[in-house]
DNA sequence: TTGAAAGCGCTAACAA
DNA sequence: TTGTTAGCGCTTTCAA
């Protein structure tokens, strides 16, 4: 079939371990040998069976990551594409592979992941959602299968490597800004109450009203699904308050863009009426109609360095867990105003 | 280390041949020992490694797919995500694994590629984008390796599968609608010139408007970069024209958007100045304002079409190759609307 | 219907 | 510095 590290050694006149020697590029190997058995691998076409090899040291050099289930439309949201994207940087530098789940739902997403586990098809994991009581992250726990979270976990955060933002102060600057812009009435437009980053940045959102002594009534606090249907609920109901907001704290980028459409249907004006600030510095922030006022979290970045704590947690099963966190940036653009 | 099939047999008092049978379920094997044996799995928690069973069946279960090389702010795209988890649907139910390559440019992608291919990583790959002279391609067709393409190859298109839309045929439908809401002139927004959806859906459009008999300057014709920039640049130039378009045809739904904020910074109103019509459907295209008259192209189908495909061709390599063309449906919205 | 044994292609002691 | 050899865990003839 195809050229195997035997074909190699004869040609090269050499044992195959030698072979094997000169692909790891051992030093104790001499530089002439070296050249001949490269030269035969050249020569021949060899390119080594991963299989093979894995099979030999016991790894795969492949991650695994897992999206979260994608029966949920939060998957079309670019965040996932660019971390996926700076993993993908880094695992290719050091040659890595990568797997993704792609599953529909909650239980195939679980299916795939045994699978990745238990068949050796990957070395860790990083998962790139935290919610609560997630039957994945706790069967890489109990399995102490190396894995990093991207965002924070809700519970075991010392036992759990993971990358992030401070959310939370992120959140409180934000709302902060509308306050400084002279805003009293500021409601926070969230995702499910179950995922960390909305509880974390709800919480920021609260501290900040809090710490001002401004109004802080229930119905300025909303949780709803994603995307259209999400965002125009939400407005609908912020709007037909007593006393609407003049400011909006809203927890992802892509929901501002519902928002946003939902109020100008309804004739209010951005940033005239009310004051936007969003998170995630998506690339539609910057086109939408006025540029949004957002939180740059780095995704690119998140990504890498979750790929780089993995490796590490990889190569090193005792390696103690870690938080990393990521510095963020407020792009302040156009969708604030101070109130009039 | 952990449990393998000869544990497994062992507890069972069957040899381990035994138990490979069983795992595949082989039909001669007594009704009795499948139990012991499934048994036995079970009390020991067995899971098989693939990488030895891949090493001895030399195959792996599993398929690669290619993004356009991610340089490439394209791969914000929600098309992406979307594709993927059609492809990630169908590899599901027959236990198949995905690998995606992530590559930061041209030449990573390639390196991946041939890692995937060359070491027997993948059984098959899927090529998310086509374009001209594009190394991967030839080189895979040169290997004979098992591919499809979520597209429509430039050149050899007999000797591919792929799986496709019929974008002449959208473009033309999508213009003639125009058309025959009183639109006498029209523009087309596209990307690169490289890509065959570009080409193809401009193709659509120029027959659209020759068979009208419309007038078709060069300067009607945008390639553009994605997105921000590109988009404004594009609506810049076109209405600047002396007679500046009415009608837009626009190569993609996040193009589209680019698109729409430019006119508003400019003051033209969409649909009451110029009427817009878009491809892809992404979930976004509701929720603009207007919301988008968009070809529905059925992003996931495509996803699922191309898996099922390669699968046939890994297990077949004499497949002859064929052609999937996916229907498409235009969702007709708010963005388009009779000249006055 | 089941078992014994060889082999998939590679790595890693252990020798030399 | 290099070769010999024994696996890694599974599948698959060939025999029984």
């Amino acid at each position: 079939m195809s050229i195997t590290i035997k074909d190699v050694a004869k040609r090269a006149g050499v044992a195959p371990s030698t072979v094997s020697r000169v692909i790891a590029d051992n030093p104790r190997i001499s530089m002439e040998t070296k050249k001949r058995v490269r030269k035969a691998m050249k020569d021949l076409g060899y390119h080594p069976n991963i299989n093979a090899r894995n099979l030999a040291v016991r790894s795969s050099q492949s991650i695994g990551v897992i999206m979260p289930s994608s029966a949920d439309v939060a998957l079309q949201n670019p965040f996932f594409p660019e971390v996926l994207r700076g993993i993908g940087s880094h695992l290719h530098e050091v040659e890595y592979s990568l797997y993704v789940s792609t599953g529909g739902n909650e239980e195939t997403t679980f299916e795939e992941v045994q699978r990745m586990v238990n068949g050796n098809r990957v070395d860790g994991i990083i998962l790139l959602y935290s919610r609560m009581n997630d039957p994945v992250q706790e069967f890489l726990m109990e399995k102490k299968f190396p894995f990093v979270i991207v965002g924070k976990p809700f519970e075991n955060e010392s036992e759990i490597t993971y990358v992030d933002n401070n959310n939370v102060q992120a959140s409180k600057d934000l709302t902060n800004h509308l306050i400084e812009l002279g805003h009293q009435h500021i409601a926070f437009i969230g995702g499910s109450k179950e995922l960390t980053v909305t509880s974390d940045r709800l919480h920021g959102y609260r501290s900040a009203i809090k710490e001002a002594s401004l109004p802080l009534p229930d119905e300025y606090i909303i949780h709803t699904a994603f995307l259209k249907s999400g965002g125009r609920e939400a407005v609908e109901k912020l709007f037909q308050l007593d006393t609407p907001p003049t400011g909006l704290v809203v927890a992802d980028d892509l929901m501002t863009l519902g928002v946003m459409n939902a109020l100008e249907e309804l004739g209010i004006n951005c940033p005239e009426d009310v004051s936007i600030t969003s998170f995630n510095n998506l690339y539609l922030s910057e086109i939408t109609t006025p540029a949004l006022t957002t939180v740059d979290i780095q995704i690119y970045n998140l990504g890498v360095q979750s790929a780089r704590c993995l490796l590490e947690l990889t190569k090193n099963k005792d390696e103690p867990a870690k938080r990393i966190i990521i510095p963020y940036d407020i792009k302040y653009r156009k969708s604030t105003t101070p109130i009039n």
